[in-house]
RNA sequence: GCUGGGAUAGUAUAGCCUGGUUAGUAUAGGGGACUGUGGAUCCCUUGACUCGAGUUCAAAUCUCGGUCCCGGCCCCA
């Protein structure tokens, strides 16, 4: 038996319900924060993903020659692909350009809980607008997603790259140890960082500054102590957001995010129940396009974690309730079959989900299938009510039975 | 890449340590009891030892390897 590649999942109609119901809570609130939602291929030219986060990324690439000799990956993320776009025909579209997109995406790692080689990620893009209005509005909108969806438990961090970046070259840290100690910082490892800054001869009292500023954490109110053009830009986010409604936000000036497009504000959400892999969503603004061949063009951005954010609201509890159809068509026996296909199709025919009985089953049965795919209602088609033009109406719910004309099932219902 | 645990019908499990009938049970699926009324009951039926090699008279059971799953590291764009 062939089974479905390691890391990757096949969807069954229950699951798949489940997925595209929430997947359309998304979506309304990316239009209704003026979205439009934007496509680019599964597959790119290797080099797009490389120049966006380096050659090590090869690793974790699902990449491969065409017969054509060309080096191809299946898109690990969705960013770079939506910002070449951007470059290659969005160039003159009236600024800002929102978009959002939903899709799968694969890495080669190793799979673990909430972590699969076939994954789906919803994010949205803000192209062409450096203000905190700009970034307030991918924050708002990612707080907003997790919110609709229900999830109970949860933390949205915002760090800002420029403050850390800003330290760390005021203290003497080359350009090119930056991202060295950036690494270490996010992890918060300073054993590891000290002998690195040590080494590159930052003083210790300096390199214990350095480690306080990213031990600023709590809520809002320790933006006061964030000094700079970063703290001010900080607070004034955080203003605008309070005037949008959302509060409970953290500010950790170690969210430092793994990649050096990352310009100023970065921002992550996670969800404790999940355990080591608690992350579900990430974001910040960033410049791409300068990477692929466009002008420098300032974006913010963010990506949710869709598998691992369903895992979450799974492990809260949070259930979801299948839609079953509104009516499972019984004929009582063979000579009214033809009555009963007629009777399904004027069903279909005014827009409500119908099913009929296509095995032949008795009426027992015919019911408890009816049950089990959640009709609300079984449409009992027998000679005796033929007769008179009508049709037995039963509710599954409550087993409620009436006489209802044949030809205008619903009304009054 | 490192590391721990695991895999028995669609699902959930018993059996494994201590090798030995036809691999048990529940549930789900199909049919019937019930020839026009479901979720109950009873009966019949379909259906499984992850794969490969080894040890043995004999392997679901012991050994080794592969695959996949669940965790913890590394990584996480």
């Amino acid at each position: 038996m062939i089974q479905c590649p390691r890391g990757t999942r096949d969807f069954l109609p229950d699951e798949l319900e489940k997925r595209r119901s929430y997947e359309g809570i998304l979506r309304g609130v990316a239009h209704r924060f003026g979205f439009r939602e934007i496509e680019t291929p599964i597959f790119e030219d290797a080099e797009l993903f490389i120049l966006r986060s380096g050659p090590g990324v090869l690793k974790e690439l699902y990449n491969f020659k065409d017969k054509g000799d060309r080096d191809i990956a299946l898109r690990p993320e969705m960013t770079a692909p939506v910002i070449r776009a951007f470059v290659n025909g969005m160039g003159s579209y009236p600024k800002p350009i929102k978009v959002f997109y939903f899709g799968q995406c694969f890495r080669y790692e190793r799979p673990q809980a909430g972590r699969y080689r076939e994954f789906f990620q919803f994010g949205a893009e803000i192209i062409g607008s450096a203000t905190p209005e700009t970034d307030a509005e991918a924050i708002a909108m990612a707080a907003s997603m997790i919110k609709s969806l229900g999830l109970k438990e949860y933390k949205i961090r915002i760090g800002h790259i420029g403050v850390l970046r800003q330290r760390i070259a005021d203290i003497g840290v080359p350009a090119e140890r930056t991202a060295e100690v950036l690494q270490k910082l996010d992890k918060k490892l300073y054993d590891e960082a000290r002998p690195i800054l040590r080494d590159i001869g930052v003083a210790d009292a300096d390199a214990e500054a350095l480690f306080d500023l990213t031990e600023t954490v709590g809520g809002t109110e320790v933006l006061d102590k964030v000094p700079g053009e970063a703290g001010t830009y900080l607070r004034e986010l955080v203003g605008i957001l309070g005037s949008m409604g959302v509060e409970d936000l953290e500010i950790d000036l170690g969210v430092v995010r793994g990649l050096d497009y990352y310009t100023g504000m970065v921002f992550e959400a996670e969800a404790p129940v999940l355990g080591a892999e608690k992350q579900i969503c990430g974001g910040g603004s960033y410049t791409l396009s300068e990477l692929f061949g466009g002008e420098k063009v300032f974006s913010t951005g963010f990506a949710i974690g869709f598998d691992r954010i369903l895992l979450a609201m799974e492990k809260e509890g949070i259930e979801y309730e299948q839609e079953g159809i509104d009516a499972y068509v019984i004929p009582v026996s063979d000579d009214v079959r033809r009555d009963a296909a007629v009777i399904v199709s004027r069903l279909r025919g005014s827009g409500r989900s119908a099913d009929i009985d296509i095995m032949g089953r008795k009426m027992a049965k015919a019911l408890k299938y009816a049950d089990s795919i959640r009709a609300r209602y079984a449409v009992i088609v027998g000679r005796k009510e033929l007769d008179g033009g009508c049709v037995t109406l039963r509710d599954m719910k409550t087993g409620e039975q009436r006489e209802v004309p044949a030809d205008d099932i619903f009304r009054g219902v």
